[in-house]
DNA sequence: CGGATATAGTTGTATATGTAACTTTGGTCC
DNA sequence: GGACCAAAGTTACATATACAACTATATCCG
């Protein structure tokens, strides 16, 4: 076997670190399918005699792997592939991009990319004159090829003059729009839906297939900057943070020995 | 300064391990606000004489918190405070429960409130020991009569030892949990579902009706307090956060006057 | 047979060390 | 003054090594 550094980093940045090697090679044979939930990963010491790496670089690709939710290890027993209805950020309103990136490879389709009339309720939300013409992006976000997220957005162009000169395949409209028109507002509102066959088809999912729904509004400099219908199939994983309170303990009741 | 290992790990599972202690300094530093956003944080030379941990030790804290978002690190630059507003909305799923009561008159069913044992799995999450009965409890909670939420909940006896005599009609679980096990950790997964029959006949909803499913784990003194399905027709409204972000303000021109 | 014990294999943490890449700063030279 | 270069400081990656903690299995002994 071994298919290490099969895939090179899409980016011609140079060669991608061992670890990620590593972790690459791990999360392909998971979604190839190779390895099926609860199937025992090969040891680190296993890895380390395939990779060439050092026992402490594999265990690095493997823990990350765990905190990403692609893994579950134990002790003294070993590593296995973990439930895959686990954890996600969507809600981490960060770039999808970033999001996309720290578990694999970004790519995206622009499905539609152009100025166009708005119906009246997009109009409507974007607060902007009626018979004047919007810009309508659509997108697919896809993480290691496989479809991830479905973006459809609606900008203002008195917002974001320059948005149909971007390259959405560069820069996603977010990161764009951040840029040029400095947020100041964010509305979301989450739904769970069963899609219509237009978005089953972008997203390749069944019918039966509930999704999340995340509708969300800028502003701009007081003004509505845009739009977004943001839908994620519902079985791949989801939203998952954890909160620390610190618990009201004492912030450094112990200064510290210090030698 | 330095108040290293002064937040003695919550449970009594023996000290934290050190990276995890320093990793516990800087988050805390940066909770209270001692670290505004884009102050500088000690380099890692810095920290390993604070703290005396190796530096590879202390990078691997600082590596994780920026994979969590905490910091941000730029090579031959520094490390730096990260700007977490963008992500507030995590924290506003905290409160449902109060969402509810604020738009109409509420009321619930308790399906089960019983001591029963949890099957593997349940134990698994609630960490606790294999053979102990835990208590678990369901409820359906009404809006203006009408099915809004169903919530399905294990509760950890160690953490909350009266749950079983609480009357879960004149307080939620999760009132009630708050008094009972203060909490020090939330951790939150969304999904979109399409419920099963019992699901749907609890909620009064149709066979294709998709649904929001929030999967809930609370923390209390070190220990996993409860876990909580709580779900949710997807048709209604369920999250709605606004959030602004002080617009008018210019964004920090000048970060920090550091000497 | 049953139970205790030793052993091998696994993951988790920690350190010491080295190299590379990047940024800023300061100085030198023209 | 301007261009170039060197040095210091920073983060990033990688290795070798060691020990600790945990699990499962095999073995020994009564």
């Amino acid at each position: 076997m071994s298919g290490f550094a099969s895939a090179p980093p899409p980016d011609a940045s140079g060669p991608a670190p061992l670890y990620r090697q590593v972790k690459d090679y791990v999360r392909r044979s998971i979604l190839a399918g190779d390895w099926p939930v609860d199937h025992r990963v090969p040891s680190e010491s296993e890895l380390v005699r395939l990779s060439g790496a050092s026992r402490m670089t594999v265990h690095r690709a493997l823990r990350e792997l765990k905190d990403e939710g692609w893994l579950r290890r134990v002790q003294g027993q070993g590593t296995f592939v973990a439930d895959r209805r686990a954890r996600l950020d969507l809600l981490e309103i960060r770039n999808i991009a970033d999001t996309i990136r720290s578990r694999g490879a970004y790519s995206c389709d622009v499905v539609l990319h152009e100025r166009s009339l708005a119906p009246p309720d997009i109009v409507e939300e974007l607060e902007s004159g009626r018979g004047v013409q919007l810009f309508h992006s659509r997108l697919v976000h896809r993480l290691d090829g496989a479809p991830f997220q479905l973006e459809d957005r609606w900008v203002n162009p008195a917002a974001a003059p320059d948005y149909l000169g971007v390259d959405l395949t560069r820069q996603t409209p977010n990161e764009y729009l951040m840029r040029a028109a400095p947020l100041s507002e964010v509305e979301h509102r989450l739904e769970a839906v069963l899609p219509g066959p237009l978005e089953q088809e972008l997203l390749g999912i069944g019918r039966r297939q509930p999704c999340l729904l995340l509708h969300r509004r800028t502003w701009s400099r007081g003004r509505v900057a845009s739009r977004a219908w943001l839908t994620h199939p519902g079985d791949r994983f989801y939203l998952a943070t954890r909160f620390a309170h610190d618990a009201g303990l004492p912030l450094s009741p112990e200064p510290e020995p210090e030698p």
